[in-house]
DNA sequence: GTTAGCATGTAAGGAGTTACATGATTTT
DNA sequence: AAAATCATGTAACTCCTTACATGCTAAC
């Protein structure tokens, strides 16, 4: 039980929910998600997969394409349906941790198949969070008069910038949401489950 | 041998540069530093001093102020010569990793302590750190035309423009440090001392 | 009188990395 | 023939966190 926690079982799940894939494919598209930074190693995945499985979050079939080619049998993964049902667990689930940078980056990536209020929550939720972390810098900056030098000033204010350029960015998504502009689409998959633990709901705004 | 690598070394040399200071307080001052992300707890930065201090770039001065109150008598961190050397070491190592999100932020927080000419080539090895990320980004884009869905686009599209937005902001600063406008400030402090060790000097530009 | 802050530390564990081990196939 | 890419996996290590252990003082 050691390696399923962070984004990257969130990540698979959410990668094989598309489509099954062998872990060097996988991986690929892993990267190709999360960015050069962020990007995972096999040393992370393998096992990782490794765990999922003995979950019973995914099954194995030992290669489809046994064409007869000399290739290392690939081995593809598939979600079962408890691995889907955790994904959608996963992606609903909005309070502890999923408004970090990692965790709110992967639940964006798949908001394609996430139900619209649980997309507004996330939104809503990263943009509150981005919040308090301005408000801790700039009650900060404010408290002690440290006399700070230019170099310091200078990066505490492009960090501010950036924060509230996301917001902004936030708000815009927030807005085309709600207006409903866009998407039509997945409606009534987990919208009527609470999900037991911690829905704190943080009324936002 | 085991802490002492990463981020944290650099910014407890730089802090306990500009003066003495024990862990209770170097921690806040560390995580003002910063920022509430990246901050870091005891269980990181005691292990840490621990190191520092057997590997002999810290001293520790059982406290100064004993003055008789009930306090826990705090141990205070100060600098040897060989810290110093570590610091400006530290500092003027361009190369091999000093460009990534978290290194740099900390060199950047003491630039005041750091010469005009390494200050520029943190600047420009920082920028060209970006200019790399954003090609591989852009790259693969294009590359395979993977037809994704509106919300990894916007993902992907606001990522690239937190890097453009940043190597702007860098590309003032380098401005302003080679036209030498501001900063009339720290010359004769380390100025003078190419430091025996690895000065790299990275040729820059 | 209990919560919050000051102050130092340790043990266990989580999430990842690099380097290694292995081997076939395609490109240069 | 060498190098890159495909493909899977393990062991050791890094850097950090949480939770615990300890105890004193100031504020509410």
């Amino acid at each position: 039980m050691s390696r399923r926690s962070g984004v990257l079982e969130l990540a698979v799940l959410g990668l094989l929910h598309e489509s099954p894939l062998h872990g060097y494919e996988l991986r690929k598209r892993l990267n190709a998600l999360l960015g050069p930074l962020r990007a995972i190693s096999y040393g992370s995945l393998y096992p990782c997969l490794k765990e999922m499985l003995h979950a019973g979050l995914l099954t194995t079939d030992t290669d489809a394409s046994e064409s007869g080619a000399g290739r290392r049998s690939r081995i593809v993964y598939t979600l079962t349906a408890e691995g889907k049902e955790r994904l959608q667990e996963q992606l609903a689930e909005g309070g502890p941790s999923a408004w970090d940078d990692e965790s709110f980056g992967v639940r964006f990536a798949f908001f394609a198949q996430t139900d619209a209020d649980v997309r507004l929550a996330i939104l809503e939720g990263r943009r509150s969070r981005l919040e308090e972390r301005r408000e801790k810098v700039t009650s900060g900056m404010s408290r002690t008069r440290e006399r700070l030098d230019r170099y310091t000033l200078e990066l505490q204010q492009h960090g501010l910038e950036s924060v509230d350029r996301e917001v902004r960015w936030l708000n815009e998504l927030i807005a085309t949401e709600r207006g409903g502009v866009v998407a039509p689409r997945a409606q009534g998959r987990i919208a009527a489950r609470p999900r037991g633990g911690s829905t704190k709901r943080t009324s936002s705004t």
